[in-house]
DNA sequence: ACTTGTCTGGGCGCTAGCGCACAGAACTCG
DNA sequence: CGAGTTCTGTGCGCTAGCGCCCAGACAAGT
């Protein structure tokens, strides 16, 4: 949570063209996203959008037992609050921020304004949602299908993917919560990452100390989240700048 | 599979205003859609959207190793090729019919034309398209946290709503795939919902006798789609004519 | 009627993950 | 530096669901 970064750490916003990127900057609001802080709540109407530079943003559903369960997680690569232009306005998921960090943030109606142009922001925002989708369906083949350690490695490349270094700041108690498996099921998983030298952890800090180990154990389900976010967001990358690519869209 | 249905009975294009309706009907087909039809696969490049008014067609992924897990089901209450307008024109996911019935076509140029008009189409189908990515997250909660027999009178629940009768011709196999769980399992679960007078079933026919009991064995899950489905389309209801409200969105 | 293929009903043993309970280890803050 | 809190490790017993296998039941076709 050092310095604040520019607007085009955000992927979306960087991919757009001059024009359209001034108008926006001009009306993006830098905010720092601390963990734990909820973006919204599920039912909540929306006043904000957030384009996240170095926070990620965990959407889950919380079930009325408690038990929670993440659909999908968003960092640089994307948007917090797609209803607003879907035209839902609210959903009945919940945001919560998953790894503090920074955000820029948008009043609702700036969005949809520059959703009803019709132009590149718009395209932009609907195949990134379609990416949101893909996340979503494959969360669910994945829950159903694959073994916590499996799942782990998942979140752990996805997570990764969205930062610059390879350190998480993350309690096992909170990955726990965004699989929806129990916290000793994490315990156990990175036990056996740990012994295998994939990466090392200490009381609430995990570093990723082997990449590709962790691409070795992880289930299809990272890479088909991977290619198709890549797929759908790297054509339409109209305007070249410091960015660079998304790590997950590299 | 008897009379050939009339397009009105798909309720996102009976929610339109008559001059977008016109449009569209002009370009729409009429097909069969027998049981097991593949609309589209993993990968493949769309050519028509689809609006089912009898038939009801899954989305779900399948896994390298061959097992699958629906994410979201589509009936009369929506459209599949939803990639067409997003942008992405098409998934990692496939379609399958799985009740057999009719639908109406739609050739893709054509959708994403009346897309791009900005008019009432598109905001309705944002919208379907958010109550779609309800249906999939729930999907990913409810795989994770509930048993094999809420989940299968959940999913019973939203098959019956998309059809007019009681009577759903689908074998315990089929249910199991969509579901993503044993054959066995589903077993299981039918011959406790059986006992308990709440279903009865032959080869690959089921009759919902107690509406009321399943409803009452069901998850959360159910009633959150359900709910979500009805806020978003309701509203945006336009034109008022024969077709009634979808049963999801009653 | 008889055969053939397709569904459904069980009956194993097995395992991943759960729920619970507690101890030790690592930070934090007074 | 010591007290308190928050994380992590581990060890149970338990259960839902899996994988496999086979028997019976039903339907359709020749």
């Amino acid at each position: 949570m050092a310095p604040a970064p520019s607007p085009s750490q955000n992927h979306l916003l960087a991919a757009l063209p001059t024009a359209e990127y001034e108008f926006l900057v001009a009306h993006l609001e830098p905010v720092r996203l601390p963990l734990g802080e909820m973006l919204y709540e599920p039912g909540g109407q929306l006043q904000y959008a957030y384009f996240p530079t170095t926070a990620i943003v965990s959407l889950h559903y919380v079930m009325a037992s408690g038990a929670s369960a993440e659909s999908a997680g968003v960092g640089n690569e994307g948007i917090v609050g797609i209803s607003l232009f879907m035209g839902g306005n609210t959903t009945p998921s919940a945001a919560v921020v998953q790894t503090g960090g920074h955000a820029y943030r948008l009043e609702g109606g700036k969005l949809l304004q520059e959703f009803n142009r019709a132009g590149l922001m718009q395209r932009l925002l609907l195949r990134y949602t379609q990416a949101l989708m893909t996340q979503m369906s494959q969360t669910a083949a994945c829950n159903r299908h694959h073994s916590v350690e499996q799942q782990l490695c998942r979140w752990l490349l996805l997570t990764l993917d969205r930062l610059s270094g390879s350190n998480l700041v993350m309690t096992q108690e909170l990955i726990a919560s965004m699989l929806g498996v129990r916290r000793e099921g994490i315990t156990e998983a990175a036990g056996n990452l740990q012994r295998a030298g994939v990466i090392s952890y200490r009381r609430g800090h995990i570093a990723v100390l082997d990449r590709a180990g962790l691409e070795q154990r992880v289930c299809e389900c990272y890479g088909v989240v991977r290619t198709e976010l890549k797929r759908l967001l790297c054509d339409v990358r109209y305007r070249q700048n410091e960015a660079g690519c998304n790590p997950l869209i590299r």
